[in-house]
RNA sequence: AGGCGCGUAGCUCAGGGGGAGAGCGCUACCUUGACACGGUAGAAGUCAGCGGUUCAAAUCCGCUCGCGCCUACCA
C-alpha cells in the first residue's frame, strides 16, 4: 500500500485520547450529547478602537489562536478582514481572515482559528496560511507554547483558569447553556482532543471506490438487504483513516526512522541501511497499526498469505460472514476493501447481519459497557441448547433480540420434551433399540395411515428447514422444528402409537410402529442438530444409528416420495373429529375419565370409509366408548352435537346433557361461522370483486363460503332441536 | 442535520394485499404407564393514529405521533 501511495505518514488533525495518549479513528470516538456552555469572548483590534466578538465551546483552545475567520461575503466583516487583533492573555496579535467555512448565522459570525487543535480550523489554516500552534502535550496538559500561568495545567483546569482570567480582564462577553456532542473515547471515555500530530494514514478513496462497487454488483450480498445502504453511505463520505497507534500491543509499523537523514525506509523485511543516505542507524517507528488493520487482512492473512497455500485458494473466498452491525465499518467494509485489494476478490459472497442482542433496557450489550449478561448463567438455569435455541428463535433478520429469560425458560421444557419423547420411544423399542442399525422402513403398502402422514409432515419439514436456512431465516428453522417435535410428532403421533404398541398388538403392527418412531425421530434430531447440538447428539447415541456422531450423519432434504397429501387429509379430518368430542367434554364439564358413545353420520361415501377404516384410532384418542356409525341422528336422544367437514356427529348424553350449557355451546360455533360466512357472502355479492379479483381467489373464497353455509344449516337445525 | 428500523393478544415477538398467529402468562378441568418442564379445552387484539391507492389494506403509499439505532467538522 506504502509503495503505491495508499499509505502515507502526515502531520494532520487526528483524534487524540490523553486518557490512552494515542491517536484513535474517526469510528473510535463515540459522540455523546452534552450540557456545555457557549462562551463568547471579546478579542481587541491592535490598530485600534473595538474588538471583536468570537464564541466558543472550548476556551482554553484559545491559547492557541492563531487568527480568526469570517465568511468571505459577510457585510459586517467585510472591511475587518486583514486587520489584526491582539489575543486576550496572550498577547500575541492575529490576523482576521475571510473563509467561506464559517457559518455566518452561527453566534456572532466570526470564528477564533485553532488550527492544531480543531479539525475545521486545521482545513481553514491551510488554505489561509495560519501557522498551528500546538498547546497541548500528549496527556491533554497545557505545554510550554502558552503563558506561564497557564503550563502543565489540565485542559479542563485550564479552560476554569481562562474564563476566570477572560472575565477578570473584560474580554468575556457571556456564557450561555449550550448542548454539543462532546467525542469521547470508545475504549476509556476520555474526552477526545482533535490534537496536531504525525501519523500513519490510509488513502481510502480508491479502495473504498471498488468495495462500494463490489458490493452494488451483487458479488457480496447483505441480509438483510437494508444494510447496504449504510454501508454505502459511510463509504461514501470516508475519510483517510488514521492507522497509527501509540500503543504496545499490535502489529509494529514496518517502517524505520535514520538517524542521520529524515528518510523513513518501508520495507516487508527488516533494512540493514536506510534508504535515503545508505547508514546503518536505524530505528523502527515504534507505533503499531490500528487493530482493525490487522482484522480487515484476516480473510488472507489466516490462510497463508502471500503464499498460494492450498488453504487460501480453497477458502478464499468463503460463503457467509456472520456478524452484527456494530463492526460493519470496522471490519467488514474494510475486509471487503483489503480483500479486493490483495486477492482482486471479495472476501465472503454472503454477509449475514445478526440482530443485536440487548439487555432488559434495550441496551446494547458490550465489554467496554459492563452491563453483559454473563451466558454461562443463562445456562446454568435453561441449559446450554436452550440458550442456543432461544438465540435462533428470536433472530428475525433486521431486529434486535432482547434477552427474554420466560422464552428461554420455554424452550427449556421443550428440550425436556424431547428427552421425554425419546425416552417413550426408547423404551418402546425392545429388542430392536439393541440392534446396531435402525430397522429398515416398511414398504408403503405396509404402513397404517398415521405413519404415512407423519413421513409426509416430516419429509415436508426437512424442506421447509432448508429453505429457511438458505435464506437465513433461524427463527422460522426452529419455529418449524419446534411445531413438528411437539404438537405432531408428540401430541398426535405418539398417541396414535400406543394402541400399535400395547400389550396384544400383533407383531407386524409393533414392528411397524418402531421402525416409523426411530425413523422419524432420527430424522428430526438431525434437523434440529444445529441449534440443539448437545440434547441432540446425546439422544441420537442412544437410538440405534449409523456412524460416529450425529454431526456427520447426512443432513436430511425434502424426500418426494414420502410426501402423502391423502395421508393429510385424512388425519386433518380424524384430528377435527377427535377435537369436537374433546371440545364436548370440556364445555360440558363430562368427566375426561368417563368413556363416551360417539354416534356419526357421514355425508359421503370418502369419509365413511375413513371411519370405517380408523374406528379405534379415533376411539382411543377421543377417548370413546363406541363410535356408531347411523344412517340419521334424529333418533340420538338428548345428545351433544357437533359437525365436522365430511360428517355429523352426536353424543349422547341422556339424563346428564346440561341443555343450557349445550345450547350455549352450539350457539358460540354458530356465531363463529356466521361471521365467517358474511365474510364471504359480502365479497361474492361484490361484482367488482368477481369481475377483478383473480379466479383462483374467488373460487376459494365461494368454497370456503358454501362450507360454512352448510355447516351452518346443519348446527341451525341442531340448535333449533334442543327446543 | 441526514439515514435506517420499529410500533400486532397482558408480556416477548412472528406474519405481511383476500381466513388475525406463536411462545410465555391467564381461566377451567385432568397425577390417563414418555413428559405436571405435562395433557385437554378456552378467554383475550380498532394489527399506533389520520388520509390515499385497490374489487379487497394489519399488509402498499403519504402524513402525524411515539420509540430505538447509525452516521455527521456548526465554533
Amino acid at each position: 500500500l506504502h509503495e503505491e501511495g495508499l499509505i502515507y505518514r502526515d502531520r494532520f488533525i487526528v483524534n487524540w485520547c490523553p486518557g490512552c495518549r494515542t491517536a484513535i479513528s474517526d469510528l473510535e470516538v463515540i459522540p455523546q450529547e452534552t450540557q456545555g456552555h457557549l462562551y463568547t469572548l471579546s478579542y481587541p483590534y491592535a490598530d485600534g478602537d473595538g474588538a471583536i466578538q468570537v464564541a466558543t465551546t472550548r476556551p482554553e483552545t484559545m491559547l492557541g489562536d492563531t487568527g480568526v475567520a469570517v465568511h468571505p461575503d459577510d457585510e459586517r466583516y467585510r472591511e475587518k478582514v486583514g486587520r489584526r487583533v491582539i489575543l486576550p492573555l496572550v498577547g500575541r496579535t492575529i490576523p482576521i481572515v475571510a473563509d467561506p467555512f464559517v457559518e455566518r448565522d452561527f453566534g456572532t459570525g466570526a470564528v477564533k482559528v485553532t488550527p492544531a487543535h480543531d479539525p475545521n480550523d486545521f482545513a481553514a489554516a491551510q488554505r489561509t496560511g495560519l501557522p498551528p500552534l500546538v498547546v497541548m502535550d500528549e496527556g491533554g496538559r497545557m505545554n510550554d507554547n502558552v503563558p506561564e500561568a497557564y503550563r502543565g495545567l489540565d485542559r479542563f483546569e485550564a479552560r476554569r483558569r481562562v474564563v476566570a482570567d477572560l472575565k477578570e480582564s473584560g474580554h468575556l462577553v457571556s456564557i450561555t447553556d449550550h448542548l454539543h456532542n462532546v467525542g469521547r473515547c470508545q475504549r476509556c471515555h476520555t474526552v477526545v482532543e482533535p490534537y496536531l500530530s504525525t501519523q500513519w494514514f490510509v488513502r481510502i478513496g480508491p479502495l473504498a471506490e471498488a468495495a462500494t462497487r463490489a458490493v452494488a454488483e451483487g458479488r457480496v450480498r447483505f441480509t438483510p438487504p437494508h444494510w447496504i445502504n449504510s454501508y454505502n453511505e459511510w463509504m461514501g463520505k470516508i475519510h483517510d483513516w488514521c492507522i497509527s497507534r501509540q500503543l504496545w500491543w499490535g502489529h509494529q509499523i514496518p517502517a524505520w526512522h535514520c538517524a542521520s537523514c529524515a528518510h523513513i525506509t518501508v520495507s516487508r523485511e527488516t533494512p540493514t541501511t536506510c534508504g535515503g543516505c545508505g547508514r546503518r542507524e536505524l530505528t523502527q517507528d515504534p507505533d503499531v497499526l490500528d487493530t482493525w488493520f490487522s482484522s480487515a487482512l484476516w480473510p488472507f492473512s489466516t490462510l497463508g498469505w502471500p503464499e498460494r497455500t492450498p488453504d487460501l485458494l480453497r477458502y478464499y473466498p468463503t460463503s457467509a460472514l456472520v456478524t452484527g452491525f456494530d463492526i460493519l465499518f470496522f471490519w467488514v467494509a474494510r475486509m471487503i476493501m483489503m480483500g479486493l485489494k490483495f486477492m482482486g476478490e471479495v472476501p465472503f459472497r454472503q454477509v449475514y447481519i445478526t440482530g443485536m442482542v440487548r439487555d432488559a433496557e434495550g441496551q446494547k450489550m458490550s465489554k467496554t459497557r459492563g452491563n453483559v449478561v454473563d451466558p454461562l448463567a443463562l445456562i446454568e438455569r435453561h441449559g446450554t441448547d436452550a440458550l442456543r435455541f432461544t438465540m435462533a428463535a428470536m433472530a428475525t433478520p433486521g431486529a434486535d433480540l432482547p434477552l427474554d429469560e420466560d422464552r428461554m425458560a420455554g424452550y427449556r421444557a421443550f428440550a425436556n420434551k424431547i428427552w421425554n419423547a425419546t425416552r417413550f420411544v426408547l423404551m418402546n423399542l425392545g429388542e430392536t433399540g439393541r440392534a446396531s442399525t435402525p430397522p429398515a422402513l416398511p414398504a408403503p403398502a405396509e404402513l397404517a395411515v398415521p405413519d404415512r402422514w407423519i413421513l409426509s409432515r416430516v419429509s415436508r419439514l426437512a424442506g421447509s428447514v432448508e429453505a429457511a436456512l438458505e435464506a437465513f431465516r433461524f427463527d422460522e428453522t426452529a419455529n418449524a422444528l419446534y411445531q413438528f417435535l411437539w404438537h405432531e410428532y408428540c401430541d398426535w403421533y405418539l398417541e396414535m402409537c400406543k394402541p400399535s404398541l400395547a400389550p396384544g398388538a400383533s407383531p407386524a403392527d409393533v414392528d411397524r410402529a418402531r421402525a416409523v418412531l426411530l425413523h422419524v425421530l432420527d430424522r428430526v434430531l438431525r434437523l434440529l442438530h444445529p441449534v440443539m447440538p448437545f440434547l441432540t447428539e446425546e439422544l441420537w447415541q442412544r437410538l440405534p444409528h449409523r456412524g460416529e456422531t450425529i454431526a456427520q450423519a447426512p443432513y436430511p432434504t425434502l424426500e418426494a416420495d414420502l410426501l402423502d397429501e391423502r395421508a393429510e387429509r385424512e388425519i386433518a379430518l380424524i384430528m377435527e373429529i377427535v377435537g369436537r368430542v374433546r371440545n364436548i367434554r370440556a364445555e360440558l364439564s363430562i368427566d375426561p375419565g368417563r368413556r363416551l358413545p360417539l354416534l356419526v353420520h357421514a355425508g359421503d361415501r370418502e369419509t365413511r370409509a375413513l371411519l370405517a377404516s380408523h374406528r379405534d384410532l379415533i376411539a382411543a384418542l377421543a377417548r370413546l366408548e363406541r363410535l356408531e356409525e347411523v344412517e340419521s341422528l334424529g333418533l340420538a336422544g338428548p345428545a351433544a352435537r357437533a359437525v365436522a367437514a365430511g360428517c355429523d356427529m352426536a353424543v349422547p348424553l341422556a339424563g346428564v346433557l346440561d341443555l343450557d350449557a349445550e345450547r350455549r355451546r352450539l350457539q358460540r360455533d354458530i356465531d363463529k361461522l356466521s361471521r365467517e360466512g358474511e365474510g364471504h357472502a359480502r365479497k361474492l355479492q361484490n361484482a367488482d370483486f368477481l369481475a377483478k379479483a383473480r379466479p383462483e381467489v374467488v373460487d376459494k373464497v365461494r368454497a370456503a363460503h358454501d362450507e360454512a353455509e352448510a355447516r351452518l344449516r346443519r348446527l341451525a337445525r341442531t340448535l333449533e332441536s334442543l327446543g
